[in-house]
Formats: C-alpha cells, structure tokens, sequence
DNA sequence: CTCTTGATCTTCT
DNA sequence: GAAGATCAAGAGC
C-alpha cells in the first residue's frame, strides 16, 4: 500500500491551550459585539462534544451594510433580531451552512460570524463528515466548520449554553489581530475580522 | 502559487 | 434576473 500519498498531520502545533475554561454565560454575549469578537478568539465551541478552539471571527451589525439584518428582519435573519447568547444559522451561496453568535440586546442585531476552528475534540468524526485527512483544512472556513461539526438550519435560534451547543472560555490571553473581512462587497473597509496571530488553523492569513 | 468556474438557496432589484 | 458573510476542483504559471 502507498503510504506516501496520506498527508501526516503528526506534530500539527497546537498555538493555544486546549484546556477548557468555564462555560460561557449567555450574559457573555450582551453587550458590543466589537468586544465580544476579539474576546472569542481562543474560546472552544464543541457540537455534541465534537468541535475546536476558535481562531478566527467576524463581527457585523445593523449599521453595517454588509450585514444581513442592515436592511430589517426577513425570515432568515430573524433570529439577529431577537436575544443575545443564541444562534444564528444560515445558507450561504445555496450550498454550505454558515453560524453566527447573536450579541448586545434584542433588536439591535449584532452577531458574530464564526469563520474558523482549531480541531480539538472528535477529530476522527470530523475527518468522516469532511472525507478530508487533514487537520488544517477541517474547519479553516465557515462553511468548512458547520460541515464538520454538523452544523445546518436545526441548529438556527438554539442557545448557546445548552445542549447539543457548548461554549468554554479561554484559559489565557491569545494575541488577537484584526483585520479587513472577507468575500464581502459593501463596508469593505471595515476592520472586523478578528484571529489568533500566528495560527495555521485560519480561513486565511491575516 | 494564482485564476476561473460550477454548485444552487435566499434576498433584493 | 442578479448578487451573495463559500468551497473545491481544474487550468495555467
């Protein structure tokens, strides 16, 4: 058999602690969602035990053109406009599922984008739903993440803090960056793309 | 490495 | 009818 085309993924650096923190409160959530995104980097987030460290973000808000809810409540994007702590999941490009973390208070639909994860627990599992052996490349999207942690519309609107959703706090202090966000046409200029400096786990570098 | 294209659902014009 | 908070595969360099 021709071992030599199996890519390695031995030795893949773990930037962060894998440790988990305390569970993440829904009150987290209630309050500017540009405090909120930089401070989920290196927060893990595990669907039915299954998921990572989150590496990479981006935040949006009403008064942001490139937001889904800049242009009132459709059904799609109703669950921006209720209560923080709960999430917001929707279809992106007709094909993959894309998950947001509803922030500040209701009505005034804020969310964070989550655009990658560090594989961390249920490995295995999430090569199965990706048929992909590399770990760098499972959740390095957010639509690459959602397939991994099986994420789809019946995850839209749950809350955060219960079951099958699980989100713990980071055990230290990550270096976060920021920078443009991505495969948006409108407000381009706006910084709010957030990651872990160094991570070889990103979307893309910043 | 970069560039192009197809897949196909929701919203907007 | 067109665009979009995407991804994977294929062509070319």
């Amino acid at each position: 058999m021709d071992q030599s085309r199996i890519p390695s993924n031995r030795n893949v650096p773990g930037p962060v602690s894998q440790n988990l923190g305390r569970p993440l409160k829904r009150a987290f959530f209630a309050r500017s969602v540009h405090e909120v995104a930089p401070d989920l980097i290196g927060a893990t987030l595990l669907v039915n035990g299954v998921g990572g460290v989150i590496v990479e973000v981006e935040a949006y808000h009403h008064t942001d053109p490139a937001a889904h809810s800049f242009r009132g409540p459709t059904p799609r994007n109703k669950v921006m406009f209720g209560p923080p702590g709960f999430s917001y999941v929707y279809r992106s490009y007709g094909i993959h599922w894309c998950v947001n973390f509803v922030c500040e208070e209701e009505g005034s639909a804020s969310a964070v984008l989550i655009r990658a994860l560090q594989p961390t627990h249920g490995i295995p599992a999430m090569r199965r739903r990706r048929r992909l052996h590399d770990v760098r490349s499972l959740c390095s999207g957010p639509g690459k993440l959602t397939e991994a942690l099986r994420i789809s519309d019946e995850h839209n609107g749950l809350p955060l803090d219960a079951s099958p959703l699980a989100l713990h706090a980071r055990t230290g202090k990550p270096d976060v960056v920021a920078g443009l966000r991505i495969g948006i046409t409108r407000a381009i200029e706006l910084p709010w793309r957030y990651g872990l400096k160094g991570s070889k786990f990103l979307s893309k570098r910043f």
